[in-house]
DNA sequence: TCTATAAATGACTGGCAAGTCATTTAGCTG
DNA sequence: CAGCTAAATGACTTGCCAGTCATTTATAGA
């Protein structure tokens, strides 16, 4: 399912009319195909002509709902921002599973549910613009970053009053975890793109490495 | 000291000539200027012209010496990157200190000696432009990443052959204990610019927990 | 000191893409 | 089915910046 095939194709049978009205439906595709675009070429790279395009619709049209680039960016931000804030929180923390499982439930789940989708493109994207669009950086720090890191650090934490971890410091020991994955993530859209075929790494066989070392790092003196 | 106050000043006093002519140095200044301008401002976002007058000399200076702003780009980054290649093989791969000490003084090294200088910025602007330079990607990737990473398997396989450390999967390994260290270093020329004071942790403070959590994590089985 | 050379200049061009707006037309409403 | 509203269009304007080149001038050598 493509997000915006040009409407219906060259042809034009009889009374098909040359346009629909959407109000409704063309922020969310416009930003569908931006989030496509922005991705793949970069902020600096994609035109909004063919955001417009790649949504089946004209530049004018696009500017009916945003105001500019850089607020169509924002939004773009803000909107795919928004599913990734509830997704983990409740999910791990209301578990009682023990601290080792619940470590490897957290990795395996988030390399799917976010390290392997657009989403990662976009945090790439974000990496990559942060220094022109500070505020763009702020909100994404703000909001994912940051409950990302406390939410590990929560883990960790708890692992440790339960004594089925050492005493470690949590919130290092939570970036040490994150690490990995982010940066697998970044890599995929940055190296990993576009023809030169870099012998990377299978993604499967890093997380599984790195649960192992992270659960042995974590172990506690015997008694 | 300025890679390249506007030449002299606004003041003209008499006979001081309006330039010099520096043919040997002129290439060398303009990608020292570059190299601040690109990582601060990224590839699209700087102009030539600011690049030229950061190195005190006009645009047309530029163009004698580089065909134009992508070869800039890749010149930039093949000097860069040429100091980096020997710096550690020779240093690490001679010594025989133990497994877990060498492990300590590489995370260490790497970081002063490129994790907290401006090369972690031409890294961080790399993976940002990968998608739109392959060639300067594949080449950064072939002449740095993978000997890079090969050079910490290898200290870890040898780990292993003498008993200091587990039985691991020594590439996936390596990537894991190089990634807090490469994202810190990007995340400090992304989130970390710039303004919004994110409260981020200090990098000793990583750095200490990840050397412990490492050597514990490779600490073999008991016997 | 004079001259030849090539280093350096900076005003200019051309193209591209963001942003505008007068016009067209889908599709509701009476 | 007419008339009206606003969604959508796309040709146009505008500004920016990469890249050019005729001109200026530092400086080495005769």
């Amino acid at each position: 399912m493509t997000i915006a095939a040009p409407h219906d194709g060259p042809v034009q049978t009889g009374q098909a009319p040359r346009w629909e009205r959407r109000k409704e439906r063309r922020p969310a595709e416009l930003l569908a195909a931006a989030l496509v675009l922005f991705v793949e070429r970069g902020y600096a790279g994609t035109r909004l002509d063919d955001i417009a395009a790649s949504a089946g619709v004209s530049k004018g049209t696009l500017y009916l709902y945003f105001a500019n680039k850089e607020e169509l960016f924002k939004a773009l931000v803000r909107e795919s921002v928004v599913p990734l804030l509830e997704r983990f929180s409740d999910r791990l923390s209301s578990s009682d599973e023990p601290g080792p499982v619940l470590i490897e439930q957290f990795v395996n789940t988030w390399w799917i549910e976010f390290g392997s989708t657009k989403l990662a493109g976009l945090c790439k994207l974000i990496m990559a613009e942060a220094g022109n669009f500070p505020e763009v950086a702020s909100f994404f720090h703000d909001e994912v970053i940051q409950p990302n890191n406390a939410l590990v650090a929560s883990l960790i934490r708890r692992g440790i009053e339960r004594g089925e971890f050492r005493q470690v410091d949590a919130e290092a020991t939570a970036h040490v975890l994150i690490s990995p994955l982010v940066l697998k993530a970044i890599w995929a859209h940055s190296f990993e793109r576009s023809g030169f075929q870099a012998e990377s790494i299978d993604p499967q066989r890093l997380l599984a490495t790195h649960i192992q070392l992270i659960q042995a790092a974590l172990v506690p003196p015997n008694r």
